[in-house]
DNA sequence: ACTCGACCTG
DNA sequence: CAGGTCGAGT
């Protein structure tokens, strides 16, 4: 197998999809399962180069919980491609660290269900579904079970972090698995739909499995294609020396899970079948409606071209065509790279990737660290990137669009819905990582580097973000997304327009009902231009917030202990400057490199990351001195002396920009 | 060091 | 109810 890691890159985010669906038809459950509890060190097992040596291993609990590491899935694919015939025999073990093949032939002496399904699978070419009949029945209630079970996990994986990509600390980290686990917990039991969900609601349990299933069998059609296309695109110019028959061996093993899978699931919708054409017509219904608002022609000529002889296959089709797409550009732009002077390469990296990836600060996995960063090292900055936001640059027309697609596929389909969004997580990554230049790196063995172990699992984390915006209506269509990509110059101009969007497309995505760590940020950083914000100025600038008695008089005890620290201080440095000998209160002014300041910066500001306007510095300076003229003058005896003081400088308030009205690219901001 | 609840005051 | 203060909790 050729050691490029690009081409490892692209099998494991394909192998991953495979494997995603492997899994979640309960084929490989027994080994995800004995994997996950079985191996310390996931990482030090490489079943074709040996012992890797100078791994970096890190823990990674969401990948544990889940999926093996990519490495595990490298060494599936590599040994795939490996096989010269299609037809060897594949012993199923051979997935597995020594140490857990012996757990395996342990567990297989008492384990009937997986030591039946393990021979079913030793008889089978490669990867293909056992031929016989058997497997549908027998295991069909528990395969719907796996199957929901995993979809489950795959939707609401919302804030999965690879380690070290998004320079969290581990606190956080672990916090958000523990706030991840609680979720999962809680969304075990089925939970009721959302009024947004409604409209496609149906009635009967029955027929939300079909459509799963029905979902499921036309994820594998797609995924055929699209193992296909990557076949064509990377094994060819590769040279592989069994290239074709690997291919095929992909091909025929896709086929065949695809054929024994789909059968079972036929069976399975078949008795429910009326109720799911009615979902199936009405989906269809909208699906032209949601393609219809910016279809590049070659897309329109593809939905004209397939406009429905059935509807099965037309959405097949659709669905297809995006994931063809977007696989063919991914392969394209890095074998482009990789090898410059490739012949019959088309050129496509310079045409729009369509992305589905909000680029709201944390979630953009591959650069967004740097680029929310970026947007706020200084206040001056920070302005001018807001600035965009609003004022809708050209070819960012305000897009009151409306997803019905992304809509739908939450409704009660939560297989197409994941699959969608992972999927898109994964050609995200592999286009943006592309761009980024993160493949250009070559890891020092399959799966000990650190990005070829990153990447595949960023498509988690990715969900949280996708899948707020389905919530709200005026989702962006990938297509759409992508006609940014097209527009925009570099990769951060990309993700900056992918904000903007982000911010005219929901507005009101993010409300909430509680505050959080973010708001309270926020609040102290406006802190430095009022001091005694009124309620309806709080209502104006946090705009993602439901506001409540509750919340307003929070926001406004905040504020209280904003002034508690801050007075508390000025009496602190103003008692200080009279031990020291001052007199002269104008003597007493705050610049930024004072002590005061810097107390003051630690407090409100944290991080730093934002430049104190100098509006306050002017403030502070005056408070102090105020405070300094009443201490001096002995005022300090009477109770309320700083009566006069607090209502001095509550006259001080200064207009905050409207830049902190915009929510939540600024406290993404903030909080990376 | 920082936050927050309890309490007081106007 | 907003604003301020105090003190406990982490």
């Amino acid at each position: 197998m050729s050691h490029d890691p690009e081409l490892y890159s692209y099998c494991n985010l394909i192998t991953q999809i495979v494997f995603t669906i492997l899994l979640g038809s309960g084929i490989f459950k027994e080994e995800k399962d004995m994997y996950r509890n079985n191996v310390s060190d996931p990482y030090n097992y490489n079943p074709i180069s040996g012992p890797v040596d100078g791994q970096k291993g890190e823990p990674c609990i969401e990948r544990d919980n889940f999926f093996p590491p990519a490495s595990y899935y490298a060494s599936v694919i590599s040994h795939l491609l490996s096989q010269p015939e299609a037809s060897r025999e594949l012993d199923p073990t051979f997935l597995l660290p020594s140490s857990q093949k012996k757990e395996l032939l342990f567990q297989s002496g008492r384990n009937s269900t997986f030591s039946k399904e393990a021979s079913t699978l030793r008889q089978l070419p490669l990867y293909g579904v056992s031929n016989s009949s058997q497997f549908c029945n027998e295991h069909l209630q528990a395969k719907r079970a796996r199957v929901e079970n995993i979809i489950q996990g795959m939707s609401i994986m919302p804030n999965s972090v690879v380690p070290g990509t998004f320079g969290e600390s581990d606190e956080h980290h672990i916090e958000k698995e523990k706030n991840y686990r609680e979720n999962k917990r809680k969304q075990k039991v089925p939970h009721q739909q959302s009024p947004h969900e409604t409209p496609l609601a149906r009635p009967g349990r029955s027929s939300i499995q079909a459509d799963e299933y029905l979902q499921l069998k036309k994820q594998l059609h797609v995924l055929h294609h699209q193992l296909k296309q990557l076949g064509k695109k990377f094994l060819q110019p590769c040279e592989f020396s069994d290239s074709s028959q690997s291919q095929g061996s992909m091909e025929k093993t896709i086929y065949l899970l695809q054929e024994k899978l789909g059968q079972c699931l036929d069976d399975s919708t078949q008795a429910i079948v009326s109720d799911h054409d009615q979902h199936q017509s009405r989906l269809w219904r909208i699906i032209p409606k949601m393609e219809g608002t910016k279809l590049s022609e070659k897309e329109a000529e593809m939905m004209d071209s397939s406009i429905p002889t059935s509807e099965d296959s037309t959405l097949s089709e659709i669905l297809k065509h995006e994931l063809i797409q977007v696989v063919t550009q991914a392969v394209d732009s890095v074998l482009k790279k990789v090898l410059p002077n490739s012949p019959g390469l088309p050129s496509q990296l310079c045409n729009a990737p369509p992305v589905t990836v909000s680029s709201t600060g944390k979630e953009f996995s591959c650069a967004g660290e740097k680029i929310s960063r970026r947007w706020l090292p200084k206040f001056s900055s920070y302005k001018g990137a807001t600035s965009r936001i609003t004022e809708n640059p050209p070819g960012f027309p305000s897009y009151p669009i409306s997803s019905k697609m992304e809509r739908k596929s939450q409704v009660n389909c939560p297989l197409i819905m994941t699959s969608e969004v992972q999927g898109n997580g994964i050609l995200s990554q592999m286009l943006l990582c592309s761009q980024n230049g993160h493949w250009g790196s070559p890891p020092p063995r399959m799966g000990s580097s650190p990005e070829s172990l990153e990447v595949p699992w960023q498509p988690i984390k990715l969900k949280s973000s996708v899948m707020r915006h389905q919530r709200y209506p005026g989702s962006l269509k990938s297509t759409e997304i992508g006609s940014l990509a097209s527009l925009a110059a570099s990769k951060e101009e990309f993700s900056e327009m992918c904000a903007a969007v982000d911010e005219i497309a929901f507005p009101s995505a993010h409300i909430q009902e509680a505050l959080t760590p973010g708001h309270l940020r926020k609040a102290k950083l406006m802190f430095f231009f009022t001091r005694y914000p009124t309620s309806s100025l709080l209502k104006a600038y946090f705009l993602d917030v439901q506001f409540t008695r509750c919340i307003t008089s929070q926001l406004i005890k905040w504020f209280s202990n904003f002034r508690e620290f801050y007075y508390i201080q000025m009496e602190k440095f103003a008692r200080q400057a009279l031990l020291d000998g001052v007199t002269d209160p104008d003597d007493l002014v705050i610049s930024r490199d004072s002590e005061l300041f810097r107390t003051l910066n630690t407090h409100y500001n944290k991080g730093n990351d934002f430049e104190v306007p100098d509006g306050f510095l002017h403030v502070a300076s005056l408070t102090l001195q105020e405070f300094f003229g009443a201490i001096k003058g002995g005022k300090d005896l009477d109770p309320s002396w700083k009566k006069p003081i607090y209502k001095i400088i509550s006259k001080l308030d200064s207009k905050i920009p409207d830049t902190f009205k915009s929510s939540s690219c600024l406290q993404e901001a903030i909080q990376a």
